[in-house]
RNA sequence: CGGGAUGUAGCGCAGCCUGGUUAGCGCGUUUGACUGGGGGUCAAAAGGUCGGAGGUUCAAAUCCUCUCAUCCCGACCA
């Protein structure tokens, strides 16, 4: 890492090592430059920082507006969850108890060294909840007894605790904060049509909130989540071309109801277990949105998720200058945060703290904010700014009014740019594989660049398949929902009469 | 939960194999001067019970045992 070299022709990278030379400690430096989050005395929980916390709640502020639009609305369900309520989904308990945080106690008393022991034994141990099905079902069952209590659509925005073996920052945490919607019908179409409704909200969202192209698909009988019929999922490529699974939505059947007795009478008045659903995202959409447009530099973040979208930096060279500078400045964020992008006046902060000008400009490009602005006072006297952007690099210098007209476009042009960089890589490491020979060239251990998305023909539920991919340490990701219907010849059992799917590396 | 690596100042590291005076270096921090459209320059300074607990020894960052944590690779999952 070399400190300087002259002509600007340097080619040290705010943050080692850069992607290519070790992607999964570039990633933990991002989060660290940008102050993000920190890991906490406990493990595998984590500290979520101001610059990152402001990304998580832009994240839910958009989101939960999109539930509201599709008619659901908020409620709240304990943390605790009695033990016996995960006893009865026979999957669900199979998916879920290896990893529950269990509560056995509700008080502590001095120990012997001194110290605190835990006393007072409860009755029936509580788990801290993995996922709510089962409380938000126990209530369901309460509040339903007719059709006409249906359907219900309930969301929470709450933390969730799964004991994970190994975590990663945002992207497996013991704790994690997340949405959960949870939703009750008296038809399995109507139940069918919310799964895949929350799905199309999801990608809605993934592509034109975070930039990132996902793929709708469905996961394979192995992969969905314990419990339900089946599991929908939004799949994203991170840089390094692994699969990242984003989001997922759920179709219950009557597995929950029946399991919990959510029973209404029909119009004919007949007793019908209802059908249920549960969908949700988590913090690791954040280490989605860094694993997915940062660079060798740091974070980069979509104009319509950075805390801030302009930063501007008052280049304050004599002190009888500073005044009319900070005041220009001033006007300037006036002016910017009188216009409107996605549904909110523009986020705007001048940075006017006492630091040289190259070390303020790089806590910024560090921290991925998407507009650079630079006033000192030559661009006063010729009323322009000198704007860096964060995700090309580029700077320029523009007519401050026509910036100020412009913003608005400026950042809706980087919006598309992140989405169009980040589809095409995407479609440049998405392959259709049509014979074994090509697949295992294709996740080659020799070639770290091999891989990327194989789509590929395959026979489901066959052992044959799973123990191919699982020799190349690859993962079914999804079935996409718009490939075409059409039956192939499986890759790795050449029998016909099979279905599509993307195979890819995962986290 | 298995395999591997690492834990020394805010960050990044050296020192450990071959124990021995006040534990170093770079960046950052503080102060002063000079600078000033760019991750400055010069000078000075502050900052560490070497992850924790035991042990071996006259003597431990260094050797041994245990433990905790982080990271990577697996198995498992958002």
């Amino acid at each position: 890492m070399s400190r300087k070299l002259p002509m600007g022709k340097q080619h040290r990278t705010a943050i080692s090592p850069t992607r290519t030379e070790d992607y999964p400690q570039w990633y933990q430096q991002v989060i660290k430059a940008a102050d993000l989050a920190e890991v906490s005395p406990v493990r595998g929980c984590m500290v979520i920082k101001p610059w990152g916390w402001s990304i998580w709640e832009n994240m839910q502020q958009v989101l939960d507006g999109m539930f509201k639009d599709t008619g659901h609305v908020n409620a709240y369900f304990p943390l605790f969850i009695p033990m016996s309520f995960l006893e009865k989904e026979a999957e669900h308990v199979d998916g879920f108890a290896k990893e529950c945080a269990v509560v056995t106690h509700h008080r502590l008393e001095p120990g012997p060294d001194g110290g605190l022991v835990p006393a007072g034994p409860l009755e029936e141990p509580l788990i801290v909840r993995p996922t709510s099905e089962t409380i938000i079902g126990s209530m369901y069952a309460r509040w339903v007894q007719s059709y006409r209590d249906l359907p219900i659509k309930i969301n929470q925005w709450a933390n969730v605790v799964r004991w994970e073996m190994r975590t990663r920052m945002f992207l497996r945490t013991a704790e994690f904060l997340w949405q959960e919607g949870h939703t009750c019908h008296a038809t399995k179409e109507e139940a069918l049509e919310e799964t895949r409704l929350m799905l199309d909200v999801y990608a809605d969202f993934a592509e034109n909130t975070m930039a990132m192209p996902v793929i709708k698909g469905e996961k394979t009988v192995d992969e969905r989540f314990p419990g339900a019929v089946s599991t929908l999922t939004i799949e994203a490529m991170i840089q390094d071309r692994k699969a990242l699974q984003a989001g997922t939505s759920h179709f219950l059947g009557q597995n929950f109801s029946r399991a919990q007795e959510i029973v209404f009478q029909d119009q004919q008045g007949q007793q019908q277990f209802a059908w249920t659903t549960s969908w949700g995202v988590s913090t690791r959409l954040v280490g989605a949105l860094i694993m997915t447009h940062s660079d060798d530099d740091g974070l980069v973040l979509p104009p319509r998720l950075a805390p801030k979208q302009v930063v501007i930096l008052p280049i304050i060279k004599e002190d009888d200058t500073r005044q009319s500078i900070l005041e220009y400045c001033e006007s300037l964020k006036q002016d910017l945060e009188s216009r409107y992008y996605a549904d909110g006046k523009i986020r705007v902060m001048i940075d006017d703290r006492e630091m040289r000008g190259g070390e303020k400009k790089w806590y910024h490009v560090k921290r991925g904010v998407p507009l650079r602005v630079e006033v000192g006072p030559r661009d006063i006297e010729n009323n322009q700014v000198y704007v860096g952007r964060r995700d090309t690099g580029e700077n320029q210098s523009i007519g401050r009014d026509e910036f100020v007209q412009g913003i608005v476009e400026t950042l809706e042009q980087f919006q598309q740019a992140l989405f169009d960089r980040a589809l095409k890589l995407r479609e440049d490491n998405t392959k259709e594989i049509n014979s074994l020979e090509e697949f295992e060239e294709y996740f080659s251990e020799k070639d770290e660049q091999q891989g990327g998305f194989a789509i590929c023909y395959f026979q489901e539920g066959d052992q044959q398949v799973l123990d191919k991919i699982a020799e190349y340490k690859v993962t079914i990701r999804c079935m996409p929902l718009d490939s075409n219907d059409q039956e192939g010849t499986c890759v790795f059992t050449g029998q016909s009469g099979a279905r599509q799917a993307i195979f890819a590396r995962s986290y």
